[in-house]
DNA sequence: GTCTATAGCTTGATAGAC
DNA sequence: GTCTATCAAGCTATAGAC
């Protein structure tokens, strides 16, 4: 018998799983209840703080995720392009090949000063910083490294949605394929 | 004393708002009743199917308003560089500077199989089918002009997402400022 | 750590007066 | 066409046994 039902690693995938399917709102405890195999009682014996405090673990995890899979290759030897070539790799396992859209979406609507939207937020920004930061270091200028940042995550985020609304993943696989280009241009 | 209390555009403009504000789950009858000041009866005098009916009738009129307003400019005489440029600033008015977010993505969460989802997915088959053509009357390829238009509703979604996030409102002028030469690219 | 049982509130939806 | 009043079902959260 295990200590616990569900180990952390796979109670997470799950939560993930729902909250970026569902939305904050539309992720019911009932719905986490049926996926998890937990009930709700044993669900607030894990977070405590009830469905916020998942959905944060989730963030987390995921910005952990984003952190060390996807940007890692970024910061390893090698040609520039050839890195973002291998986060482009990561990052494409990462959303499944564009059949898992993104928390930062899912999570980012309803009120403006929830506490899980500044979460999503801070995520986000330390996403493109990351990201500007590569850029910048393999010769493009500061200003331009920023905005080229700014705009393959709002690219990512773009056929993503397509992806959900559409079901059609041509969109993810090509930008994925035209990051290298994409970032590394020096004239914006 | 007017016949109704609240006219029939007003309506589904506050409607509108409540929807893509807080996606289809998070728009609950009480938050719809205080910001278009009508009570739960009413409006379901208006609106026989309830929420769904309503979300409907919002996705019908944008549809609508897209149709007319942001993708009428792409059919005028002019060059087609020109005709572009019109449609971003219709796009640019549409969104509200990027601080309006796209319905196509907040109504586009929760069950894959709901009728809201099917009403979404099809507006967005609509919106792709209408740029392509023009492109390819513009002299691009066939297969090229699909790929232009299904990257630049991937980026317009995309900078939405960011601009709700992250309160930065740059990407979408940007690439609103970039449609001319995306979308008339001749290669790939 | 997980469970059953339940409190208390909010939800979407309806009935019927005016 | 709008309202008040109400319903059953859903929700988040908690208490307490094992």
């Amino acid at each position: 018998m295990p200590i616990t039902k569900v180990n952390e690693n796979e109670l997470l995938d799950r939560l993930t799983d729902v909250f970026r399917t569902y939305g904050y709102e539309g992720a019911s405890l009932s719905k986490i209840s049926e996926v998890t195999g937990l009930q709700r009682a044993s669900l607030y014996h894990r977070f405590p703080g009830g469905k916020e405090d998942m959905a944060k673990a989730v963030l987390e995890r995921a910005g952990q995720w984003l952190t060390g899979q996807v940007l890692a290759p970024l910061s390893e030897p090698g040609k520039p392009a050839d890195r973002i070539r291998h986060m482009a790799k990561e990052l494409h396992s990462f959303y499944a090949g564009g059949k898992h859209c993104c928390l930062l979406d899912s999570l980012s609507f309803g009120s403006d000063d929830s506490d899980i939207r500044q979460h999503v937020q801070q995520g986000m920004s330390e996403w493109v910083d990351k990201l500007a930061k590569v850029v910048r270091e393999a010769g493009v200028s500061s200003k331009n490294a920023r905005q080229h940042a700014q705009d393959a995550i709002s690219h990512i985020q773009g056929t993503l949605v397509v992806a959900r609304v559409m079901k059609d993943y041509g969109p993810f696989e090509r930008m994925l394929s035209e990051l290298p280009t994409t970032l590394l241009r020096k004239k914006s």
